[in-house]
DNA sequence: ATGTGACTTCGAGTCCGTG
DNA sequence: GCACGGACTCGAAGTCACA
């Protein structure tokens, strides 16, 4: 499993249980609404400092973003 | 602390746990030995392939690598 | 509200070397 | 063996128009 899949599924999964659109969470962390959407289809490669940025503003642990999602 | 921060600190603890020179490290992940240099004096910014590749070549967790340091 | 292709700028990543 | 530097390429960051 590559990291930047578990990354997509991450950010999906954990953005649709707040109930947040892909705009909402975009602005909350900071980055591009288009930017957010290429995220989770896994076409970006990004930094670990847009990482870091993901886990503060969702408050999150590495593992839960970057660990392998729960297989549901 | 910054994710950069406990990658730049991970890696030189495990590396010097398995008794490898920077550019033997660098050699089985497949970068750069200044490159290798660089990411443990935190002067740059890896990608998430980046850092997998690490992970994969040293059989490590993504908590080993981006988690915090062992406070030794 | 989500997805895509295209674009510019700047830094990720490599390669040469030095002390 | 490690740190640092300059010069280079190409891809990530960030944005937009459009569907």
């Amino acid at each position: 499993m590559l990291l930047r899949n578990n990354l997509a599924a991450n950010i999906r999964r954990i953005r649709r249980e707040r109930g947040l659109s892909q705009e909402a969470f975009a602005a909350e962390v900071g980055i591009h609404r288009t930017y957010a959407t290429m995220l989770e289809s896994r076409k970006r490669n990004p930094t670990i400092d847009v990482i870091e940025r993901i886990m503060k503003a969702l408050n999150l642990e590495v593992g839960d973003l970057l660990g392998p999602p729960p297989n549901r």
